[in-house]
DNA sequence: CCAAGATATTTTAAGCTTAAAATTTCAGCC
DNA sequence: GGCTGAAATTTTAAGCTTAAAATATCTTGG
């Protein structure tokens, strides 16, 4: 049998090495169709993304912290965006130091766009899953992610 | 029942977002690993891995394509491991645009030490998985991949 | 009030990444 | 032999990313 823990160790390093591989295939292909069809980037859509989920904005911080990224780079990208109207800085009443990004209506109206072509991409390169793939997949992904949440506490 | 077209689309996508949390999740732990406990970084462990696949050493051309990255980047990657002596550069008899970069013995013995850590760190990362659950999922995986590869030859 | 520490953000420096341009060398053909 | 296009690599320009430093503002304790 294949069951000692040295064989397992193995098999772990391997399927890790095709799960980065389908993802970063994916991903790759996801950057290609929003620079070829869309002239924009990932970084950009994810942004935007997030900023969808909050009609009223999000603080710089919380945006960072919410796409788990840098608070620099975000100030990078909401620098862009805002230079194309796509998103605005709007001042907190009370608290000078903060501002709140939020999307313009010429951004909600782009984003409307992108996200539409974005799912029909993940459904096309996703096809090969059925309903049933995608729940044990969901499962599966659950208890990997519930293990780096274990360590993400001991952490901090 | 949750099995029209439409909610297909939807369950794909929330999946890939799920796939994308964990890939990213346990990928920022692997950089983490590699920066404090060794110095190094992702890029730099990525070409160390594949030159130590190939005892021979790989044309600069070559390794950029196994690693699925554009020259340029390989250029500076193999620049900075040859500048610390893990790498060299071999001159290619026969044809003097051509170079292969090999792992010096410094290099092979970094890249063990390394190699070794970044197995256990996988293991403990994917703990929750058992070799049942890691069948499942690589063969998940075998066929999106084959569908990320029909698209592939349908570019080319 | 005000000093000191905390908080929100931006700036900076360094590295990674790509596509495209530039350079060097090769291979084939006349 | 020499020209022309292909091939291997490096360079360049632009964007993304981070950690750490710098700035500005707020809050709290005295």
């Amino acid at each position: 049998m294949t069951s000692d823990p040295e064989s397992l160790s193995k098999a772990r390093l391997r399927v890790w090495l095709k799960l980065l591989k389908a993802v970063n295939g994916i991903e790759g292909e996801i950057r290609r169709n929003l620079r070829d069809r869309h002239r924009t980037t990932l970084p950009r859509f994810d942004v935007m993304s997030a900023l969808a989920r909050f009609p009223d904005g999000l603080k710089m911080s919380d945006l960072s912290s919410f796409l788990k990224v840098s608070n620099g780079n975000v100030t990078g990208i909401v620098d862009k965006l805002t230079e194309e109207e796509l998103v605005q800085r709007v001042p907190v009443p009370g608290d000078k130091r903060a501002q709140i990004a939020r999307l313009t209506s010429k951004g909600k109206a782009e984003f409307e766009k992108l996200a539409g072509h974005h799912e029909g991409w993940i459904d096309t390169l996703l096809d090969a899953l059925s309903m049933e793939d995608l729940e044990t997949l969901s499962d599966t992904l659950e208890r990997v992610l519930s293990q780096s949440t274990e360590k993400e506490r001991a952490d901090a």
